[in-house]
RNA sequence: GGAGGGGUUCCCGAGUGGCCAAAGGGAUCAGACUGUAAAUCUGCCGGCUCUGCCUUCGAAGGUUCGAAUCCUUCCCCCUCCA
């Protein structure tokens, strides 16, 4: 059976662990279409990077001709996934979770095949469970193991407050594989409890119990934690070229080889190779960032898009040129400070004032240290930073 | 129900009556440098009509010439005992 060689090489590239491994070859050699799940929490609707390292893993399932079963969450939204610190979420309207589904799904098909996929909701089966319900699945589990989890035991012994309703969510999570007669669940390493759980409850509903992939969490442009849009250390995957080139370029170099490892799709020994010539002195790193960069772009807006990104990036970063495409407005003559502020090149006066001390004020190129620079009549270019330019006119 | 501990500026965390817009660290932002929005160093880091003024230390009152610091009530969190 090579198939099922090449078939399981191609899951395990990248990812961290597949809890078990010989039942998924048992699966995968029975020849049926396997049903894949992830689950989408719509609580935060925008796609970043990290979760397209799952979204690729995905689509590779579907290429090995599988079919992929996407939950919304719409009914654990209310419960919300305790993740560290806000133990409890807002509860959302419904059409707001519709809405976050829309545009999920519309940045996921960017690399799932619509034709492979499947979207189910979970209030569906959730919905009808009703309390009595609730109460027999949580007689599966005791608290003892509950507290199992990484990151309850974490927060338990830190003194962080734990609510009752947060135990439910890895059990509804668990009790949608069951709903779909999920084959193989995907997740990250820290969903891994949850995943696990999956596993549990199908045994005991006398299902065969799926298998668990996890992969590795890419760490965000902080280079600590995990990307995240709370921590606004994300790359989104609807953010403008120019400016998911640039976050890229601002990875440390070093993290940049995690990106690679995880988020391209260049061969392994392509990969090894640049890395050792980075090492040798043989590369500069900047180039194979911008190699990064312009991968990543390209997939996601195209060939076009990308060089042009990386050619805008060079000319205003190394040549310390102006972008071709700058904010153009009107503003009523004021202070300099306080026309920054209405030009929304600095959030406030006050952080004007600084930066006007700091030298990071230029108008047309000159840079202005004088706080009380009257206004200059007539349009000019006005630049905070290397970063944030604007063309004002002042009337 | 009982006993104790705690809520400080974006985050962590010092501060127990004036020298506090509040130590220190982190993040962000900026400057220098550079091979990049890497790394490193430096500065800034509540707001404003900015050599001064205004608002902030869980909330509301109070004591005081003066409160993040003392008192009262309330809200929230944690630990132990039941």
């Amino acid at each position: 059976m090579p198939d099922i060689e090449r078939a399981m090489r191609e899951i395990m590239r990248g990812a961290e662990e597949l809890i078990p491994e010989d039942e998924l070859r048992k699966k995968l050699s029975s020849g049926r279409t396997l049903n894949i799940k992830l689950g989408m929490d719509p609580t935060a609707p925008d796609i970043h990077l990290g979760h397209t390292v799952i979204l690729n893993k995905l689509r590779a399932f579907q290429e090995l001709g599988h079919h992929v079963v996407l939950i919304i969450g719409d009914f654990t939204a209310a419960v919300g996934d305790p993740s560290g610190k806000n133990a409890t979420r807002p509860q959302l309207p419904r059409e707001k979770i519709l809405e976050n589904a829309k545009t999920y799904s519309d940045q996921a098909f960017k690399i799932l095949d619509p034709g492979k996929t499947e979207i189910r909701h979970n209030s569906e089966w959730l919905g009808k469970l009703g309390a009595e319900g609730v109460i027999r699945l949580a007689s599966q589990l005791t608290v003892a193991r509950m507290l199992e989890r990484d990151d309850f035991t974490k927060r338990y012994q830190g003194g962080q407050p734990i609510a009752i309703h947060e135990f439910l969510y890895p059990l509804f999570q668990g009790y949608d594989s069951i709903a779909i007669k999920s084959d193989l669940e995907l997740g990250g390493t820290d969903q891994k409890f949850n995943l696990l759980m999956g596993r549990e409850l199908q045994r005991n509903a006398g299902l065969e119990p799926q298998c668990v992939l996890t992969m590795p969490l890419l760490v965000g442009l902080d280079g600590v934690k995990k990307m995240s849009k709370s921590a606004g250390n994300y790359i989104g995957v609807d953010e403008p070229p120019r400016e998911m080139f640039g976050k890229i370029m601002s990875l440390s170099d070093e993290l940049m080889w995690q990106y690679f490892d995880l988020l391209s799709a260049r061969p392994v020994d392509e990969i090894k190779s640049m890395r050792e010539d980075c090492a040798g002195g043989a590369m500069n790193p900047r180039d194979a960032k911008i190699a990064l960069g312009k991968e990543l772009v390209e997939r996601y807006h195209g060939a076009q898009a990308a060089a042009e990104a990386a050619d805008g990036f060079l000319s205003q970063f190394q040549k310390g040129a102006l972008p071709e495409d700058m904010p153009e407005m009107s503003l009523p003559a004021s202070p300099l400070p306080g026309l920054l502020k209405a030009a929304g090149l600095c959030p406030s006066t006050s952080e004007a004032m600084r930066m006007i001390k700091a030298n990071a004020v230029r108008i047309d190129g000159q840079v202005v240290a004088d706080t009380k620079a009257p206004a200059l009549p007539g349009t000019h270019v006005y630049q905070v930073g290397k970063r944030r330019f604007a063309r004002i006119t002042v009337e």
